[in-house]
DNA sequence: AAATAGATTAACAACGTTGTAATTTAAAAT
DNA sequence: ATTTTAAATTACAACGTTGTTAATCTATTT
């Protein structure tokens, strides 16, 4: 069926090892010999058999991806963006979306050169209960992880949004997130409110800690509906995530409230702007794009053979755009 | 680096054949040797090497699905369930996220027994572009492929729900969705709607055929707010996507309208309920289920070698639920 | 006890590729 | 013209597995 090198060595008159050798640019085989076979190849549709080689060189040039939820959209980014840094190092990404146990297996069968785990706030990573010859790298939770690991320092954003806030004079600081304890990615936000504010948990700050049900766009919507239809000291917002602050918006627009002088937000990110909001919004996270050079580095690493430091966390940046003011600057 | 069967041989004082033979099971090797080489084989912590497998089966019991278009949802419900299906057969698939062309040449290069191309409405798929010599099935829009291509019937999706709201006595329809040329899977369902309706184009229906930016929930709620704010003979509301419904739900709330008490709805759809939105929904659309087990079965088959039939477009199915009540029913 | 059939196991080529060693060819130096 | 040296090509083993064929072993039958 599919052609092989030899098929092109007949073509050509050669030995099927000079094929070999001419198709990897080797310096053993003359330029014109190459051009020959390299014609014959192209002609012939030729596609190199990733089994043989690899077979051979115990090295397959793919990296596994595991991500067993393939329905969130911002690992989508993360990964689209990854796989175009590879592919410049000329890597193929393939992705699994079987459940990580069974997804390791079968790209140890294939013989991977790396394995990237895309944690999804259940799954633990534990080596004791893994088994695999390929390198691990894990994103995600680094509490749920003993690999390798990038993790994102959510804790601190809010922290340093609390802060900057404070900075330009809000006293009256509200958080609009998920405050249960179901999901300990959410709840690493609220703990860093919770600091930021010198209070141990949300019953003391029950006019500021705002709760939503879940994380989309409408759950913002809501809260900040009755939040602000009620308590009007609060005079900046923090928002927990992107969908949230889109829902928040639209409290604000249809309260008549302007954004920012009725009252600042601030929101966590790391997704690039998707919409175009009326207000370009301040944000405060990791980017996207440099997770993305974050595990691109690491795995190139591992796959050049180095040991990486365990667990690396990304430091979140303060993104200062419109959407926030200094308090009673309109005054 | 990775265990083998010879090492397996070695610990169990087997040739190696013999090894191979046990661990596929075959009835050529007496039972206790099989159980003490399976024994050994678990201990050692055994993986079989695709790559060696696959070159001498010339066969890699493993699906490539390309997938340039990561972020959409309803696609990976589909592939979810299409990798459960194939599972249970034993069959492994790999996702790509690469361009189109590439990623088929990847999996070539990869042996997998077979492709599946889902096709985002932009992306042609001619076979006189592009080589492979494993079998490709496309889910997607039939115009756009020359290869054994699985579609949906969407035009006679929203025919069906006007000829139902029809049937019950309503008359004065609307449908909201986007009626732009820009999206060719948009544009089948407003066709659907024109035809159902006995005209040829949107103008003909200024006040039934609402027009929306996109297709998110913020689309729906606005454009159903200005239709039911001025228009209040409309009886019946067809919905040209899931997403669109929710926020026209919202918007009926909002204007202290009951569904289905002051307005009947009916919504395209093909992904199963997701919210538990204030009433069951009534749609129509190909279930996802149903989807998936049409592209397994094509898979399965294509696997075996049959050649399938071209092209199958999926008939949509009425699933009536409780947003739709006769005309007048409530008077 | 010898012959024979049947059941197990072992040997080995093959899959398509690469890397190394061996060979041939061409060029340079005598 | 012959040897030496370098360049270009070829031969071949190896990677881990499977399927086929050959070689053992073990009962059975005579």
């Amino acid at each position: 069926m599919g052609v092989t090198i030899k098929d092109i060595a007949k073509h050509a008159g050669v030995s099927y090892s000079t094929v070999s050798k001419a198709l990897r640019d080797s310096p053993l085989v003359k330029k014109p010999t190459k051009t020959k076979i390299m014609k014959i190849a192209q002609e012939l549709g030729y596609q190199p058999n990733v089994a043989a080689r690899s077979l051979v060189q115990k090295k397959s040039f793919t990296i596994g991806v595991v991500w067993p939820s393939v329905e969130r959209v911002a690992p989508s980014i993360l990964i689209t963006k990854i796989n175009d840094l590879l592919e410049r190092k000329s890597y193929t990404t393939l992705l699994s979306i079987n459940k990580v146990e069974s997804a390791i297996a079968t790209f140890n069968r294939f013989q991977v050169d790396a394995i990237l785990v895309f944690g999804d706030n259940k799954t633990v990573l534990s080596d004791t209960l893994i088994q695999t010859t390929v390198p691990i790298l894990y994103y995600g939770l680094k509490e749920n992880s003993t690999y390798p690991t990038i993790d994102v320092n959510r804790r601190k954003a809010i922290k340093q949004a609390v802060h900057y806030l404070q900075e330009i004079g809000h006293k009256e600081i509200a958080f609009i997130g998920d405050l249960s304890d179901n999901d300990p990615l959410q709840k690493e936000k609220a703990i860093g409110f919770f600091e930021a504010m010198n209070v141990k948990q949300a019953s003391e700050l029950p006019e500021l800690a705002i709760p939503t049900n879940g994380l989309e766009v409408h759950d913002g919507y809501h809260a900040a509906k009755t939040l602000l239809s009620n308590n009007t000291s609060v005079t900046a917002l923090i928002s927990g995530s992107y969908d949230l602050t889109r829902g928040i918006l639209r409290a604000t627009s249809e309260l008549a409230l302007h954004v920012p002088k009725d009252i600042s937000i601030i929101s966590y990110d790391n997704i690039p702007q998707a919409d175009n909001l009326e207000v370009t919004l301040s944000t405060v996270g990791v980017p996207v794009s440099r997770i993305a050079k974050q595990i691109n580095k690491a795995l190139l690493s591992i796959l050049e053979g180095h040991d990486i430091q365990d667990h690396i966390i990304l430091d979140p940046e303060l993104n200062i755009a419109n959407s926030c003011a200094p308090f009673g600057w309109y005054d």
